[in-house]
DNA sequence: ACAAAAGTGTTGGATGTACACCCATGA
DNA sequence: TCATGGGTGTACATCCAACACTTTTGT
């Protein structure tokens, strides 16, 4: 790369990769994490197999911006946490072309699609109930989890699986299903309340037939303290 | 991208960026975390600014095989830990082409670089030191660096910036300088080794005039038990 | 009055922190 | 014998885990 020709004469060899971006995005229902998938065209080699919202990035976006606009042209989702995951290069992830990706890690609160702009046909299923992905995306799911869980124990990063105002109840199951055990409620109460993050809203929710639980948000304009649940 | 041709078509257009692949290895000098550096050439835009290690990613290879075989060939270091640090793609930050890099942290220990086999020149600067670098690069040592210390508190990462071999005061700087803080000794040794993954050699290392220390090893036969040091 | 989830305190054990002196060595 | 880093123990405070019952509501 010493001389400028050398570097115009070989830059069609050095081009030989498409850029492509495939976001988890993923949203607690029922209890249960589950991730945003999107059906493949029945025409491509993966035909009909179920896959991650993604796509090509274009020439002039970033690697974050090509992923917004597949979630929101895609699904429909829009101005949801998201954060960068890992960068796929195996040479043989596609079998077509060359194609590296750069995968995001996405989280939504409850229905965070406006189905009128998704232009393909998208499902969230449990990821303990996954069928076999197109491309190497069972693998990039499992990053992602592995991702989160890991965050939970060090992080307030469940608040973006919550919608704005829930119950301490709801945050307690977040937490339980993600390390995959039950919590001591007073335990977890006193514990996520002494650390400040959180503003009693003075609203309640009544559900049926029970007591009414009073709601709370997040105080996003705390330093993000730690939380150490369990 | 429904048919063969249009895919066929448009695939050189999608072709518009050269991967590469940068990075940040670091490595303890003095007691500072010390980054190694290597010199543009003179007749590359950034004429004579020092830069990262890294170049292009080849097509016949993944992006760590990649960064790999830079860090190889250029600085003639191999056989180090390596982990995926981020991925850059902006659009503007090689002003020549679009450029994306799937960056690397990379930790060494004392010497690891084999002159005979490096083709570029480089040299070690601590990181509190830094010049102002070529491309981005400032940008990724940082992102680095909070990597660095960020996983120091909660992994075993540590035991990659020392020999094989080393005091459990070697150790202790290790963590001192990474946090920015001294640690009691006393409380240091009796937590590291009540982690349990420290082995005691029986080797000795005297130095100068004082009494000698006993070397450890890591065990890395143990599970990843994380070290809460402060 | 009952069903269902909300909400609330205490105690014993474990863990973390603060702290100062003697030891082994080579010059 | 002195200078240097190596190595050791205890007491107090804090944090964490385990544990069960009362409250509020709608039917």
């Amino acid at each position: 790369m010493d001389s400028k020709n050398k570097i115009n004469n070989s830059l069609e060899n050095l081009r030989f990769a498409v850029l492509a971006t495939d976001v988890v995005c993923f949203r607690m229902i029922n209890n249960q994490l589950s991730v945003l998938l999107s059906k493949t065209s029945s025409t491509s080699i993966f035909s009909g197999k179920w896959a991650l919202v993604g796509g090509l990035i274009l020439e002039k976006e970033t690697a974050e911006q090509s992923a917004e606009r597949h979630l929101l042209e895609k699904a429909g989702i829009n101005n949801v946490y998201k954060e960068q995951l890992y960068t796929f290069s195996d040479i043989g992830r596609d079998p077509r072309n060359r194609v590296v990706s750069v995968a995001y890690m996405a989280l939504a609160s409850n229905d965070p699609q406006d189905l009128t702009k998704a232009k393909v046909e998208t499902k969230w299923l449990p990821v303990n109930d996954l069928p076999v992905l197109a491309y190497d995306h069972n693998q990039i799911v499992k990053v992602a989890i592995d991702r989160l869980r890991s965050k939970i124990g060090y992080t307030n990063i469940a608040q973006y699986l919550l919608p704005e105002e829930f119950t301490l109840s709801d945050l307690q199951a977040v937490y339980e299903t993600l390390i995959g055990e039950t919590l001591d409620k007073r335990n977890f109460r006193r514990k996520i309340l002494d650390v400040d993050i959180l503003i009693d809203t003075k609203h309640t929710r009544k559900q049926g037939v029970m007591r009414p639980a009073t709601l709370y948000k997040f105080s996003n304009s705390k330093k993000p303290k730690l939380v150490n649940i369990l």
